[in-house]
DNA sequence: GATAGCGGACAGTCCCACTATCCATAATTC
DNA sequence: GAATTATGGATAGTGGGACTGTCCGCTATC
């Protein structure tokens, strides 16, 4: 098909089609001539992928096409591209990994040192993270992006005055065992490589909105129950 | 204490506070002269809920504003206000009602229909989330926010061909429980107005993230253990 | 052979979260 | 009490992101 088609087809208008060329998150066209080329369904399937992503998973084009250029390079081992998935989808909160030689600072800002890089926050999260890998017995290095991330959560809700919200941290881990062994169990159903791959990006990303979905909607049933009165239905998440 | 304190205190930079104040997001201090004004706790504290809130939650400015608008107004009852936060939580996906008249497509686009607003997907993903509301038993009204936003991330699954990601729902959604009755019951043990008010969005939005970031673990911990080889330990969400 | 569509290049737009510069005044330091 | 630094307020500028518009010369189609 040529690139009206295209464009007729997935609703992306014809100009963004060539935006998303340029930026290198959709192949180009195979060249018919100097100026006409050829569309596929593999172009149509990548353009659906690249709408979601950015509609629903809230991703970057930057990084989705970090993404998609480890899902097509066929030289990446497999468990490579799940990192760099991994790793592009969360939105590099706070959690940076960066340890000292914090100076520069007006002056002698040492005493209060509120920033979000580092601070006494951090260090403690990261412990907590440490202790919850430990007492989960989960087999997870403690610097990885997602143990980074959690810690950075963590770090943020002290700044904010809601250390006690950690107390919530093992409801929520036994909540999220049963999801990763759904994924998972998902995802070994495919068997091409590229189906594999993609399948972790949707479920990833895709996966993360339905979870958060699912849980504002049970927020509003739990606390339909609680306060029983239905004009109050909407104490949580709103009508 | 001044501005100079409250930068120092709380990382941000005066420029940036300044603006934030202009953005409504921030109270104003309370002038002593003409140009000279004092800031307290509740600013440092407001502060640091910002920044949470746009580091860690990825909310945009504008939608702090109205979060923190009906936050700030004691006129609004409480159950609105969580309305509010919730619904400014919710990125405003795929899922929007616009039910129909639409035209103005190019010209006999009618047939393929694959825009993002409407299409065969969104009405079948509706009734998906109306079946799951029954299934279930919530007490939840099928066309609030957190349903349709649930409906578009189930609609753009069909679109990106994982339609059958959606056999996950149940599990997504047993996991769901429980977090939302741990969340209520940790918002429930506030008293002040502000506090609980503030306990929502903070739970609401850095819960998110904190879950996030415990599934993607859970994967690399769930990956460890299938695929057995430490080398491979990596192998969804990478280390 | 007229008309519509095309590929490619490049400039322009809109929004967002800041950041910089000014200025007149106030606080602090010497 | 003079010099230095900080402040509030206003306005302008920046850089990134995701497009959108326009032009050109060529191609496919009626």
């Amino acid at each position: 098909m040529r690139i009206g088609e295209l464009s007729r087809r997935s609703g992306v208008p014809v100009p963004t089609i060539k935006y998303y060329v340029r930026e290198g998150v959709l192949p180009a066209g195979t060249l018919t001539s100097p100026n006409q080329a050829r569309y596929d369904d593999g172009h149509e399937r990548r353009l659906r992928l690249i709408r979601a992503l950015l509609d629903v998973g809230g991703l970057s084009l930057s990084a989705i096409a970090e993404v998609l250029e480890a899902v097509d390079d066929p030289g990446q081992p497999v468990h490579k591209v799940l990192g760099v998935a991994a790793g592009r989808i969360i939105p590099e909160e706070s959690g940076k990994p960066e340890e000292s030689g914090e100076s520069g600072e007006t002056d002698e800002a040492e005493e209060v040192e509120a920033a979000e890089g580092a601070g006494p926050e951090s260090a403690d999260a990261r412990e907590e993270v440490a202790a919850l890998l430990a007492r989960r017995g989960w087999y997870v290095d403690a610097d990885n992006a997602a143990a980074r991330s959690l810690a950075g959560v963590l770090a943020a809700l002290h700044r904010v005055g809601h250390g006690a919200f950690v107390e919530l941290l093992d409801v929520y881990a036994d909540a999220a065992e049963p999801v990763a062994r759904a994924d998972l169990d998902y995802v070994r159903r495919r068997v091409a490589r590229e189906d594999l791959v993609e399948s972790v990006v949707v479920g990833t990303v895709l996966g993360e909105a339905m979870f958060g979905a699912l849980r504002r909607l049970a927020h509003v049933d739990a606390s339909a129950r609680a306060y029983g009165d239905p004009e109050e239905a909407g104490r949580w998440a709103g009508a």
